[in-house]
DNA sequence: CCAAAAGTGTTATCGCTACACCCATGA
DNA sequence: TCATGGGTGTAGCGATAACACTTTTGG
């Protein structure tokens, strides 16, 4: 292919973007970091980076998440694209938004303050370099409107759990107090949870339930496309 | 700012491609292309552009339909990023793929005759190049899935249309046959529709009153948020 | 006058919401 | 023994789904 329609276009800075949530604390939160490059440099910002010839967009994404929080097959999401010519004024960087949900407590915690990160309530963001507000807001939309329809928020909480610790989340998450007794029902007419024999006591002296998320179920629900308002 | 971190990371040649939906004849369509440049000149694909450093993104998507079918302030939506670094064997470029909703017959024909273009039945795609077809098929879903909750396929219908076309739209969208009582009673009661004193004369001997879709109550609606499952 | 599409109400069912009390235990 | 959070059932209401006949009119 000695010359193509590619030839004499112009090309672009590509760069990745990712908003982390976490669930901790009974509340959910982001994790920011110190931007350590001009301009800007001291401000508060998403983790980012750019895209290189010869990979993926999510695995830059992926990269850089690892890279800065150690962990590894974190369940990613693409929010989308960032294009305005003008949305940063250093260069001409086109962005795609992932977002991530992370268990907090899993991640590498020297690693992540080495990189000056620090976990914010999600309702407290502080301001942002770039338009990298603008993607928290869209990020937290969209897990609201999502929760709705797939059980996600697993991602969010330990492998094994309470259902009290469950419903926290998704009161969290919706920013309204649910019932109690709706909610076990609810989810556990889902199928997509195991009841496991032990007791989590440390949140009360009876001690409550754990459970586990049947992956194996729950992937079979999630194709044939839930309804899951709660 | 003299060298900032910018400097020296990798560019990349970004598209835009749009997957472009219509509705005649009872049936939805995708508007197709066949491509003139090589590597793959002939196939079928969709129509796309490279946008250009001080462009935006959402811009070269509009300028390219505008292009190809004279159309302006088309209702788009970004449908995602497809940014494997291997989908194109021409070059490395990464796609932020749009989907728009069109009114069949108010494109300009001549100019998308001239561009070698043809409308397919949506349940009838021929095979496309790169990745396309992947593109086609969650602009597809992504419809489906947004048409439960807000009212779209007023982007697709002509300004003045009746309940049994709209009817006909949404059972195209679902793939299924829907309650015509039904249907007419939860489109009403959302008091998006304006009903016209004309009758649309050309679907039967009686004729069906035609409505128009009154934008303010649709956009207070739209703000709130709707549900809209038929 | 008849074929063909438009238009109209009612009933049964299901799912959601609201709501209050007992249980187990550690301190 | 008591304070704390875990766990359970039911009744009312509203929304959805299923269903059949009358109206209009061009040919």
């Amino acid at each position: 292919m000695s010359h193509t329609f590619y030839d004499g276009q112009e090309k672009l800075l590509v760069a990745t973007d990712c908003i982390i949530f976490g669930f901790d604390d009974n509340t959910i939160k982001l994790l920011l970091f110190e931007r350590k490059v001009d301009p800007l440099a001291g401000e508060w910002s998403l983790i980012g980076s750019f895209v290189r010839a010869k990979e993926d967009a999510s695995h830059a994404a992926a990269r850089v998440l690892e890279e800065y929080t150690g962990l590894q097959n974190v369940y990613m999401e693409e929010l989308g694209c960032f294009g305005e010519a003008g949305r940063d004024p250093g260069a001409r960087v086109l962005s795609i938004a992932y977002s991530a949900l992370i268990r907090i407590g899993e991640y590498d915690v020297d690693l992540v303050e080495r990189h000056g990160a620090k976990w914010f309530d999600y309702d407290q963001i502080p301001s942002l370099v770039l338009d990298h507000n603008k993607m928290v807001d869209i990020a937290i939309q969209k897990l609201r409107r999502k929760a709705k329809y797939q059980p996600l928020g697993f991602a969010l909480l330990p492998e094994k759990f309470t259902i009290p610790q469950l419903q926290i989340l998704y009161e969290c998450i919706y920013q309204r107090p649910l019932d109690k007794r709706n909610f076990r029902r609810k989810i556990l007419s889902m199928n997509i949870l195991e009841k496991l024999d032990e007791k989590d006591k440390l949140g009360s002296k009876k001690g409550a339930f754990l459970y586990k998320f049947d992956p194996e179920k729950y992937h079979s629900l999630a194709q044939k496309g839930i309804l899951f308002e709660i």
